[in-house]
RNA sequence: GGGCCCGUAGCUUAGCCAGGUUGAGCGCACGGCUGAUAACCGUGAGGUCACGCGUUCAAAUCGCGUCGGGCCCA
């Protein structure tokens, strides 16, 4: 049984007695039950972040793996959708950490390193609880009870697992290198954690004595006084030049080198008042110069150190054109460093403090609070030549908001810089959505890739598992924990530290191998989803059968993020790609495009939206806002906007509904195959439509074009379906019999509502359920439980027709353009019209059979269609060229004007045409009128009213007979009686009975004529028409119709 | 400094890959419709398609450059 449905789209009602629905039934279990054994769809979830809240991005990246996982599962697919969490790292250790007001790591250290990890361990499970229950509002279907989480022993046991066969690889490597550095967090962070920002800074000129001249200085500048101390060289440009000048500033002189371009801008920095050019010196000479370090007396650890002017390409024309070295505290510093053999001065400690190799000065300062001492320091020693601030982006932990530093510090790392070229050729295998982010992006980023910095120096996090020999210095790196387990003799319940770190191996040499103390960076957790999501490594038969994954989906922060661990990861474990396909989508901003921020005010949960229009309006908003790549401007109006259509959708429902109850629509009326010859030519069009619909979302599905998807669903359902269909079927539907033109409507409507259902399900699960529930399930119990248990409809070839839809199209061009040529001469499409003439400029109307269609939506009485180029008969217009006329016929010319107004225009034109000039005789005089004293002009007739379409013009003609005047007040009657029934909110097979007095006898007369049809149009089982009638009936109104006051009452019989 | 993306009506955007009359929605004004009705439709006003140069019979679309915005990198 069909049954009926709420007037309003509830969208909230409705979603929670669908998600009721599917929970008892457990649908999801088996809609995927459905297809075990199917065609594999392994898809893997980029694990958010548990923070306990989701946010409108979140919600769209796992709205559009929704919408693509049900898509593949109604296309047959057995899919794998393993939800995922990523659990582990700093970001929960700094909330943690809060919660408890810890400062640093010592505050760590003293509550017990064993209960914090407890802590965020507990922390990360309630977070993911919470935001679970967020997911699953969205209708989010995921496999929930099975997540895979990267705390978990298995998972803990993937990364080990990797890191092993990085290190058979030879890919593992411990290095000292300078690494960003958190100095509140005490731990090196990855280049993808560094986020900047503008910081205002010191900047500083600093002259470095020349050794062995007397009062000579190299010139270089730095924004970080504090790395001063630990300054071991200059570096130059190999192609620039350079020059020595005495400068003078407060009655002294002094000799400055600089490079050549930058002297004057340097000096100006300086306010020297004058200077002289001693002489210019190559690069290669520079390299000759040694210099001792400014601060010599106060960095003790700076006298062994030989200062020195190298050569390197980085070094650009700016500043001084010599670049301060401190190899310690600079990347390309490092790496000059290492190649010129310099000494890796790091007079600073993981807490960013100096250490004893600074002095007794500066020890236990911490650095970016020392900058205005050293800056002191120098300005005493006369080797400050100029300071200033600047404003530029400097680099900050991502999680606490700290700003880094760069320091030399022993770390892992994973040699992928080596793999560069083979991760290009991966990328180049993999399916990019769009294109660019692959060939472009993805592959620039790994272009610049670099070693890969693994270890991180906290707790919560997957332990590093390498043991090291302290005697021996031999590396093992362990797999599993069976491996573990059997290495040891000891078992582990959890291999999270500490317990991991009081494992001890026996080293072959007869030492014991200690763990290397580290944590994992956390990105390496989620870079092993895809084995690790299969169980890998402890079953290797799901991995043989899935991997790799098919398609991954995430925003375009994670070209440097999880794209490339995982493909790093993967490369370094199984040397390709771990995923076939990707598809990058934006990022959610507000309205205007700014980042959504609590500081700004303009954050919008995804809960307030699904509260106030529910989970299937923010569903198709978001992915038909903009192309998925794109980023999404978020806008309540926006929403609003995609409620109102499914809104019109529900309505469009809705529509048949009552009729189709009526009329005890059931299974076997269902058939289309039934009404084959009963059809109508707007029946073959809808049908038609919807098949070709169901191949345009196809098609831009299997591109990703989310967006394309929204927008034909949506153009389908407004303007073929709501404003067109449903408008040409309504009077069928009111007919009283076992009507086959009728039953056919019903058939097709049906057939087009059951197709909408399924192409939407995947893009508004809860809507598309919840009318297939009704409309298929109501009929037929023995069909699919659940929408999503359909296969996906292929496009009904055999039902779509081109010539069709393009008549169609036209027919509604022809009614707008009707409809504007109405309006021009105020005549209401309740009024018929006697005629339509269709005059189209250079091709023919072919209008297929909708005829019909186009006379009933005109409300016209007959349909002409003239071939390309004819008009219908002009009215030609006249008009005197005063110009012309004047200087021929001077005094006389008014009269000549005068006249050819009242005269006949035709007649002119014909004898002009014939004759080449036109005589007219005024009084007993003649003029001769030649063809350039008129201009003529064709205009329709009086009754004949044109608007344009899009191969030409539309002539209504308006003219009114009596037939068309009864027509007129019987439907404007109609309409009125009808409006009443609403108000007195009767059901539409109700009988009433109705008086109608109108006060005009013409009218009444033309009215008259139609008095059986008003009665059967508003069912009216008794109808009084007449003048002077006494009104009766539980409602009595007063209207009043083209000026005339009609009164009418009405009661439910 | 480099890479990528974006720039179309007051606002949000479609069209761009594949060159051929810029199309919608919101808002505004006027009109219409009415058994889907707290809905809907039509018409009007509003576009140097960021700018410049080039390719072409033809450029919003392709190429080069400039400017502005975003993301990422250095």
């Amino acid at each position: 049984m069909i049954t009926e449905v709420a007037g309003q789209y509830n969208a909230q009602d409705l979603e929670n007695r669908i998600r009721q629905m599917w929970e008892e039934a457990q649908t999801y279990r088996k809609v995927r039950e459905n297809r075990v054994g199917k065609r594999k769809f392994f898809f893997v979830d980029g694990p958010p972040y548990t923070t306990g809240r989701i946010h409108l991005g979140t919600a769209w990246n796992k709205v559009i793996k929704d919408s693509i996982l049900r898509y593949k599962s109604m296309n047959c697919f057995d899919v794998k959708d393993r939800p995922g969490w990523d659990m582990h790292g700093l970001p929960i250790e700094v909330k943690v950490e809060e919660s408890f007001g810890f400062r640093s790591k010592r505050d760590i250290e003293a509550y017990g390193v064993d209960k914090f990890i407890q802590r965020c361990k507990e922390f990360a499970l309630r977070q993911k609880d919470d935001m679970t229950a967020q997911f699953k509002m969205l209708g989010a279907w995921m496999d929930w009870d099975d997540p895979y989480m990267t705390l978990k022993n298995e998972y803990i046991e993937a990364a080990w697992w990797t890191l092993k066969k990085a290190h058979e690889h030879n890919l593992l490597e411990r290095g000292l290198r300078v690494v960003n550095w958190c100095p509140r967090c005490q731990t090196a962070i990855a280049d993808s954690e560094v986020e900047y920002w503008d910081e205002t800074d010191y900047s500083i000129y600093v002259k470095f004595p020349v050794e062995g001249e007397e009062n000579t200085y190299i010139v270089i500048w730095t924004t970080t006084p504090w790395t001063i101390p630990a300054n071991v060289a200059v570096a130059v440009n190999p192609t620039f030049q350079y020059s020595k000048v005495r400068a003078w500033k407060d009655g002294t002189a002094e000799e400055l080198i600089i490079a050549s371009d930058l002297v004057e801008s340097v000096l100006k920095e300086g306010r020297y008042k004058d200077y002289e050019l001693l002489g210019t010196l190559s690069a290669k000479e520079m390299q000759e110069l040694k210099y001792t370090h400014p601060l010599q007396d106060l960095v003790p650890g700076q006298k062994s150190i030989k200062h020195g002017v190298y050569a390197a390409d980085f070094v650009t024309a700016e500043n001084t054109g010599c670049v301060h070295i401190a190899p310690g505290h600079g990347l390309e510093d490092y790496e000059l460093g290492l190649e010129m053999g310099l000494d890796i001065f790091c007079p600073v400690g993981e807490d960013g403090r100096y250490t004893a190799d600074a002095g007794e000065r500066y020890i236990g300062k911490y650095v970016k609070e020392a900058d205005g001492d050293v800056i002191l320091d120098l300005e005493e020693r006369s080797k400050l030549l100029a300071q200033g601030r600047l404003t530029h982006r400097y680099g900050h932990c991502w999680r606490c908001k700290t700003p880094i530093i760069f320091i030399a510090t022993s770390q892992w790392f994973l040699r992928i810089s080596d793999l560069r070229d083979k991760m290009l050729d991966e990328v180049s295998k993999v399916t990019w959505y769009p294109e660019w982010a692959g060939s472009a992006r993805f592959s620039d980023w790994i272009n610049n890739a670099r070693d890969w910095c693994i270890s991180r120096q906290r707790y919560w996090g997957i332990p590093l598992p390498i043991w090291t020999c302290p005697a021996c210095g031999h590396i093992e790196v362990i797999g599993t924990a069976a491996e573990l387990e059997e290495r040891s003799g000891q078992k582990l319940v959890d291999l999270h530290r500490p317990e991991v770190d009081a494992v001890l191996l026996d080293c072959p040499c007869g030492g014991k191998m200690k763990r290397s103390p580290d944590v994992f960076d956390v990105w390496f957790d989620s870079a092993v989803a895809s084995w690790a999501t299969l169980h890998f490594p402890s079953d290797e038969k799901q991995f043989e059968e899935w991997w790799p994954a098919d398609f991954i989906t995430e925003g375009h922060d994670q070209t440097r993020g999880w794209f490339y661990s995982q493909l790093g990861a993967s490369m370094v474990s199984f040397g390709r790609a771990p995923y076939k396909s990707v598809l990058m989508h934006g990022f959610t901003l507000d309205d205007q495009g700014r980042k959504m921020s609590k500081s700004i005010g303009n954050v919008v949960q995804p809960e307030e939206v699904v509260q106030k229009y529910g989970a299937d309006i923010l569903r198709f908003y978001v992915l038909g806002a903009n192309a998925p790549w794109e980023d999404l401007h978020f806008s309540w109006d926006a929403v609003e906007n995609t409620s109102r259509m499914l809104n019109i959708f529900w309505n469009a429902y809705r529509f048949a509904l009552p009729y189709m109850i009526l009329d005890k629509f059931d299974a076997s009326k269902a058939d289309l195959s039934k009404y084959q010859s009963s059809l109508r030519a707007e029946d073959r069009w809808i049908l038609s439509r919807v098949n070709s619909l169901i191949e345009e979302v196809t098609r831009s599905m299997e591109q990703y074009q989310l967006h394309r998807i929204v927008r034909s669903i949506s153009d389908f359902i407004l303007e073929d379906l709501s404003r067109w269909y449903i408008q040409l079927i309504r009077p069928r539907t009111w007919i009283e019999q076992e009507d086959p033109d009728k039953l056919a409507a019903y058939a097709t409507i049906y057939e087009v509502l059951v197709t909408l259902s399924k192409i939407m399900a995947p893009f508004t699960p809860f809507l598309s359920e919840s009318i297939y529930q009704n409309l298929v399930r109501g009929l037929d119990p023995n069909a699919p439980q659940s929408v999503h248990m359909c296969s996906w409809p292929g496009p009904k070839k055999e039902l779509i027709d081109k010539r069709l839809e393009a008549s169609m199209a036209l027919v509604r061009e022809i009614s707008e353009a009707a409809s504007n040529a109405r309006q021009k001469k105020a005549r209401k499409l309740r009024w018929p019209v006697l005629e339509i003439v269709i005059a189209p400029c250079k091709d023919d109307v072919d209008l297929d059979n909708l005829e019909p269609v186009l006379k009933g939506q005109t409300n016209s009485k007959k349909i002409t269609v003239l071939s390309p180029g004819e008009k219908p008969k002009m009215k030609l217009e006249m008009a005197p060229v005063h110009r012309k006329i004047g200087p021929v016929h001077k005094g006389d010319a008014k009269l000549v004007v005068e006249a050819l107004r009242i005269a006949d225009a035709s007649k002119i034109k014909r004898q002009l045409d014939e004759e080449g000039e036109a005589h007219l005789s005024i009084g007993d005089k003649s003029y001769t009128i030649t063809r350039e004293m008129v201009q003529f002009s064709e205009l329709p007739p009086e009754n004949l009213s044109a608007a344009e379409f899009s191969l030409g013009f539309v002539y209504v003609d308006i003219t009114l007979t009596p037939e068309l005047e009864s027509e007129g007040y019987s439907r404007e009657i109609i309409r009125r009686i009808q409006d009443m029934r609403k108000e007195l909110d009767l059901r539409v097979e109700d009988r009433i009975s109705a008086v109608v007095d109108i006060e005009s006898k013409p009218i009444l007369d033309l009215a008259m004529r139609q008095k059986e049809h008003i009665a059967s149009e508003v069912r009216a089982a008794k109808f009084e028409l007449g003048l002077g009638l006494e009104l009766k009936g539980k409602l009595v109104k007063d209207w009043e119709i083209e000026g005339v006051c009609v009164r009418i009452g009405i009661d439910l019989i």
